[in-house]
DNA sequence: CGGAGCGTTGAGACTTTTCAACTTCCGTGG
DNA sequence: CCACGGAAGTTGAAAAGTCTCAACGCTCCG
């Protein structure tokens, strides 16, 4: 059975056999671009691998103020275990394919399978790790070092060459700095004239002198 | 043997007779406030479970930016599992107990007792979705929203009736939230002025308004 | 052609930081 | 007992940074 996440995700730590009763459980699915695979206060009642493509995890103020708090990439574990309600929101940035679960029933089939357990914890704690790297990125650094260091990540993680498209718009690049889509625009306009990156349309970044981004980058 | 993390910690897992094993591995240690368990980027070969205090996890710029990524109160793991190098400086804020462990010796334990990296894995994701309620915070809210909403939450956690006893200085809270020392100290000075709060002394504070102070923390 | 969505640009308002001075609190030593 | 010194907290004024509001340009598509 042909499935391109069966290296990376959870699945992994699967045999073949034990592997047969996850399919038993999972079905795939396939996301387009904005589509909404969990909403923040619904029931947590999906998990799920992500097979190809990015998502965003969304959270929302009362206000209605949003602020992305995580992109997930292909072999990355989707959705909340152990609550009953969703706490955030999560939506495809572009087109994706996932292994999807129902959480009642992968939550016991996780607990029958000896080291599935530890794999998520690893990748959690990774996540974890992460989440904090960001936060230190969204209290202490200005709008030129938080835009430089996003367009080094996303060229690290999907770029091809010197270049990268970026899976989102400025909007969603702006809920994920935590600055707005003004801001964003400026900055980019501004690494732009500095030479520094070229915008050749659409969501296409070339970058022109990385080690210039990673200095201001910080 | 007395262990008031018994019922909380990773230990909650263990079987008697498993603990024991587990004691054998472990051992208590008294941090004073200010003591450091852990620096970024020494060889990360402890980890423990907070039994008393409180510890924050610090994160630094490599131009000497800093932001507190976490807190950890009775209960709480520390350290990181599965990585060769701290990324995270972990640092007492009050005097505070631990069960100390070797990674090395905690590793293997783990997979040898089942559930415990169930109950490591459900605690890291608590502990990832709080982080990202804070990176909500630190990117979308203003300085009164930081500063009420950390109050109430200090309280909630540490509270004693209407009042709480802040387990760090203005600095730290500053850290926290991702604001000055002075802006902290203004905030503070301005609920303060407006009724919500009393400041008694020292760190003392005490929450005259709770519903206006959550009214302001959005 | 017209409209919608997205991105860019500008100007002014607002918030927070920075820099600096001053106060308070405490423990120490004269 | 009181003076001193340091650490922590407060306050003020100016500077810097970001946001808000508004206008405009571009591209895609009906």
């Amino acid at each position: 059975m042909a499935c391109a996440a069966r290296e990376v995700a959870v699945c992994a730590s699967f045999t073949d056999g034990a592997l047969s009763a996850l399919h038993a459980i999972g079905r795939r699915r396939t996301l387009h671009a904005g589509q909404v695979l969990i909403w923040a206060g619904d029931p947590s009642s999906v998990c799920a691998n992500l097979v190809s493509g990015v998502l965003k995890v969304v959270r929302e103020d009362l206000d209605g103020r949003t602020q992305i708090v995580g992109l997930l990439f292909p072999g990355d574990f989707v959705g909340e275990l152990f609550v009953e309600q969703a706490s955030e929101t999560v939506i495809a940035l572009v087109d994706a394919d996932l292994c999807l679960y129902s959480r009642r029933a992968l939550e016991p089939a996780l607990t029958a399978q000896p080291g599935a357990e530890a794999l998520l914890l690893r990748q959690a704690m990774g996540t974890l790790t992460e989440a904090r790297r960001w936060m230190l990125m969204l209290g202490r650094r200005h709008a030129p070092e938080k835009v430089a260091a996003f367009l080094l990540d996303m060229h690290r993680r999907l770029g091809t060459g010197d270049q990268v498209e970026l899976p989102m718009g400025r909007g969603a690049v702006g809920e994920i700095l935590g600055l707005t889509i003004e801001t964003v625009s400026r900055q980019m306009t501004a690494l732009k004239s500095a030479g520094l990156i070229a915008l050749p349309g659409g969501r296409q970044v070339r970058l022109l002198d990385p080690a210039g981004l990673a200095r201001i980058a910080g």
